[in-house]
DNA sequence: TTTCTCACTTACCTTTACGTAAACGGAAGG
DNA sequence: CCTTCCGTTTACGTAAAGGTAAGTGAGAAA
């Protein structure tokens, strides 16, 4: 139990850590996935012999990681953007680097923004029409009467 | 040249047609994705001899796609997809599931809408931070001086 | 007629993002 | 001690979405 890597934080308080099995229920991923992510170079855990240590910042990582891909973005994609997260150590040089490539990010997010608006509306649209055709028909919902609000 | 499918619209007039080449180069993709989509069975174009002819809601079709691709779908998620945008021959029973399935991919959607709108955000915030940075430093940018407003 | 250009099919190849199995290690508990 | 649980590595498998090559055909142009 006890060694002297418990306290390696400046606040003086043992940072807590996570096991890969946690980060995985938490994220809903496997652990073949966050081991690729791994393998990948998105994400460099520490090792506990020869177990990974997962701690807030590797936490915080992984939620990032799960929203590239919900947007869509491949591991080098994510592997782009993560970095831009991490400016912290960057050099000048570096950072007008990284800023290109947060302004190009942020127009491709901005162009899919405006595919989300529209591809909603236009369902929505689809939506109201069915609605109304049942409604004609007097062959009305049993399902929910949700609405589609915007 | 002259033979009578050239007439086959209620309008009258002929509709106009378009070339696998043509639509490739519309919509940026090559020969073989938008025969790979065919082979998936997103698309089913008319064919004259062997030559596929695509009409003007085959190119609706395929830019749909295109919009699908963009935002991070699969080409069978896309396929389901498609199928939301052409109710018109359904049955009162086929109506009640599309309407279901717009009204998923509605919500799913909107959880997209909030993850860009999020990570525009942090994006722009790590821009201004950056900016910010460089500008303490005197070392201020040579690029253009764009903002980014939302 | 020969040569382009555009299109077609068939078929194997490649990349991405994991799945899955095999075999092993260490700690905890009955 | 043996089992169970959690983790590890190595390595082959696989589904999706196309790339790429080889060989064919048909119409237009030189």
């Amino acid at each position: 139990m006890g060694d002297a890597a418990r306290l390696r934080d400046d606040s003086g308080y043992p940072e807590r850590t996570y096991a890969i099995g946690e980060l995985a229920d938490e994220f809903g991923l496997t652990l073949r996935s966050i081991r690729h992510y791994e393998d990948e170079g998105l994400l460099s855990p520490g090792r506990e012999g020869t177990v990974r240590v997962y701690d807030r910042r590797d936490r915080a990582r992984l939620a990032l990681i799960c929203r590239g891909k919900r947007l869509g973005f491949s591991l080098t994609e994510i592997k782009e953007f993560l970095s831009l997260y991490d400016t912290d150590g960057a050099q000048v040089g570096q950072m007008r680097y990284l800023r290109r490539m947060a302004r190009e990010r942020i127009a491709a997010l901005r162009r899919q923004l405006a595919d989300v608006q529209q591809t909603l509306t236009e369902l929505t649209d689809i939506d109201d029409q069915i609605t109304r055709h049942l409604r004609r028909q007097g062959a009305d919902d049993a399902t929910n009467e949700e609405g589609s609000r915007s």
